[in-house]
DNA sequence: CGACGGCTTGATAAGCGTCAACTGAGGTGG
DNA sequence: CCACCTCAGTTGACGCTTATCAAGCCGTCG
């Protein structure tokens, strides 16, 4: 729980207090766009989906948390987007006011959080090149780099990647198909790029890959 | 500057010390990706493009800076992104060490920096439903929208929106050619949403043109 | 006046979306 | 125990939106 390493062991403590473990079912909904936000929640297990919708049904995630991330912070005052549960998570959650108050308290610990903020924005923006100008075939690649990237400093496997979303997910993390995502994997598998393994796909080819997303 | 309203007088006189005035001709640099950002800047006249590039030359334009906008926030060591002036641009640059100082010192400043790094995160956020889920008109009346809204802000007219940048800003800030941004500028004025005016637009369908931008 | 850059418009093509059929795994019930 | 259903994923045929290539227009500036 990297954001709190800052924090001395009696801050430590006061945030214990505050928590309180929550779980949450397979497609359980965590929180809806729009809804006040009187929760911020710190993963601890499984994976969340985050996305907005538009009126007609299109959907756009804009993320998926892992453990050790938060949800939460990125709002004032009500969510800026939809999360829901893929897979059993759990996870702690603070009362907004009082992690509000916490906050106001501690100022190294909102530094803290005034990084992780800066960061998530630096990844989003990454996020706008690849979908306004990549290909179907860059953007998968990049994000089986990302995933791999972010499974390797939770402690995982570093040539298989679980992927726990569904290729529809996929689809609407990348702003494309799921048929699209579909051919784009048996392509990859077709050229000895990944193998495609079940809840995930092991990494044949690191090297092309990387240079592909570089491109 | 909105984000100093929260400052004592004597804090500002403070700020006030720290800042120095720098003006760039159209199309300077103001600072380019990957290099170490040794300052912050708050924009106080003209308009700034602020882009990331792809090794073969593709580039997506993250986000236009206006008048009161703060740039450099979201880097901890190297600028994200690059940035070149559209016009004359004028601003108070400070000095990377004595901003960072001043932060540590003064948590109500973070607070509101944090803020704004939220609403960026926000904007962002948008930005990925916009270009991975919506077509082309779509883009445009959003873009010209959220244009009428940053204006309005700055107490301009909210009929006739000035568009300091290119066609190929536009394309490039909305993931389309500037052929099709060309081509949907004139559909939209064929249909009488808009009337194209030197440097600017005239919105002449409002109505219509947020029922299309909210589906 | 001619050159240049920004913009528009047209013809054509490609990449991805849409529609539809099929496969295979997992779960359910007769 | 096996037939059947369901659902996620795959694959194919076709078409649409947008990209690409190319030509022309217009205002500015040397």
């Amino acid at each position: 729980m990297s954001i709190c390493a800052c924090l001395a062991s009696d801050e430590l403590a006061l945030l214990d207090a505050l928590a309180h473990p929550v779980t949450f079912g397979a497609k359980e909904t965590l929180f809806v766009q729009g809804q006040p936000a009187e929760a911020v929640y710190n993963l601890t297990g499984g994976a969340v989906r985050l996305y907005k919708l538009l009126p007609d049904g299109r959907r756009q995630i804009v993320g998926f948390a892992l453990p050790g991330d938060f949800l939460g912070l990125a709002m004032r005052d009500a969510f800026g987007f939809s999360a829901d549960a893929i897979e059993t998570v759990t996870a702690c959650a603070f009362p907004r006011s009082a992690y509000s108050a916490l906050v106001d308290a501690k100022p190294h610990l909102l530094r803290r959080l005034h990084d992780y903020a800066t960061h998530e924005l630096t990844l989003a923006q990454e996020q706008m090149l690849l979908l306004g100008r990549r290909n179907a075939e860059e953007r998968l690649v990049c994000f089986l780099l990302t995933m791999r990237e972010r499974w390797a400093r939770l402690g995982r496997s570093t040539t298989t990647i679980e992927l726990p979303m569904s290729r529809q997910d996929i689809a609407d993390f990348l702003g494309l198909t799921i048929e699209t995502v579909s051919r784009t994997f048996s392509k990859l598998a077709r050229n000895r790029k990944i193998l495609i393994v079940p809840d995930g796909v092991r990494l044949l080819d690191i090297e092309g890959m990387t240079s592909l997303a570089a491109a």
